[in-house]
DNA sequence: CGCTGCTTTGAACAACTTCAACTTCTGTGG
DNA sequence: CCACAGAAGTTGAAGTTGTTCAAAGCAGCG
């Protein structure tokens, strides 16, 4: 499981950095734990190269060997129903984990794919959970990054089951952008990596819907919209539109 | 933290089993484990007396002391928003645990209250966490069960975003159904302990929508309604309303 | 008995979807 | 480098589903 030599090749790649010196450290698995146990969880991560847009991460069915962090780029869950009609379960930004949902059975429920050019942390799932029963502080982690899964799932069946189409969006949007700062990304300039047919699918409302909220937020100067590229004129207007709690930091479920 | 004392005076009383004799032992915490580790898991536990219909197990903003585990009975899980909207986030029947989503930050984000005349295991979080570090099984437990909550979510997500009326409910009823039947109890003669507003709240409904659904499905031949006993008439139906991959037990969220 | 709260039912209304047509973008091959 | 085909996005008009509002029916309980 642990490859010290691969793991020097591939950062001669330039490829691999350590959790330690990582600059996600801080939202991802080593939270809360000392300099040693760092370099342990760091001995069974395995620096994936880049995947392309289009990549899969897994496969709806496929087992469960590993769980993945997203260190750049962005991936889709989604899962496809027995009619074929796919449905969005979340995005991941750099420093989310995925693949949690998978341990209850040992299976991936969903598929995860690359949206754009991506790399992520490979972390074999049995290795981890050995490493989480030396560690207390890994493991403490686990249980509160799962925690904090369920909890954005709560946000989110309330947006879904709550929210008008208006407040769906603006809530999609600031939470994306909520995300983007706290990984030292611009809050009111960034790149939609998914299509309008993922928002769409992902808010449960249809593709045209979101494309005349798109005009409508741009015309009453919430913001503007350039193809894929969103820039957040009124922050404010944007929550309050959002409604209460939207701080709910939402847009990322299962991986 | 351990009070075999206490244990035995409320076993006196007719409300203690041990997690070795609980009926409910496959389908809650102790699985996985061996006798001599669910002796100790047992030894953190506390059997409560029961809490009589709309007691608090917890309330929104308390801060983590202890997970549930319902005995008997149901609770109810809901968050009220700024403007004092309640958004019920899921009913929990016996063998579930109630909780899990306060371990992220020790904060719990919705109140739990009974339904009916329930009865709970409280399992204070510090010493099972302590517990899981010491019990590879109990921790594996931890993450599975805490890992199905996930996929049980994905689940009802999807069925809050892609799923028309008729279908939600179905989708419910059919997971009331399931859980009852595998909790040893009648899979097609039950008694709603929520209210049609519950109901329409968790499914993002309108209650006369809720109304209207049962009176379909009833004139329809799918169901019975009295009042709040439901005699399921039709199972396949019912399933087949649904829609595919209704399996997922649907209507057990966050607690 | 007469509240009070929950449930049911009807009718009008609104929000979002669906359908259809058109535009813009993207990338591929000549 | 341009042309073209297919994908993605936008826009308008009509159609549905579920909501809202209003009122009446019913069970439980002091």
């Amino acid at each position: 499981m642990t490859e010290p030599t691969d793991r020097k090749v591939i950062d001669l790649k330039g490829l691999k950095v350590a959790c330690q010196e990582c600059s996600l450290r801080d939202l991802c698995l080593p939270v809360g734990m000392s300099v040693q146990d760092i370099d342990r969880l760091d001995h069974i991560i395995r620096r994936k190269r880049p995947l392309h847009r289009g990549d899969y991460l897994y496969r709806e069915g496929d087992e469960l060997h590993s769980l993945y962090a997203v260190r750049s780029g962005s991936v889709k869950s989604f899962s496809v129903s027995e009619e074929g009609e796919e449905q969005v379960l979340g995005f991941h930004l750099p420093g989310e984990l995925v693949g949690l949902d998978a341990i209850h059975d040992s299976t991936h429920h969903c598929s995860t794919i690359a949206l754009e050019t991506t790399s992520v942390c490979e972390i074999p799932f049995d290795a981890l959970e050995e490493l989480a029963q030396e560690i207390p502080g890994l493991q403490h982690q686990l249980f509160r990054l799962m925690s904090r899964e369920l909890q954005n799932d709560e946000h989110f069946m309330m947006v879904l089951g709550k929210k008008s189409s208006e407040e769906k969006l603006s809530n999609f949007l600031v939470s994306l952008s909520q995300r983007f700062s706290s990984r030292g990304f611009s809050g009111t300039e960034f790149m939609l990596s998914m299509s309008r047919n993922d928002i769409a699918n992902y808010l449960g409302l249809a593709v045209e819907t979101i494309s005349r909220l798109f005009t409508r937020f741009q015309n009453n100067g919430l913001i503007e919209v350039d193809r894929k590229f969103i820039t957040i004129r009124d922050l404010e207007g944007l929550r309050r539109l959002a409604g209460p709690q939207c701080g709910g930091h939402m847009g990322a479920h299962r991986g």
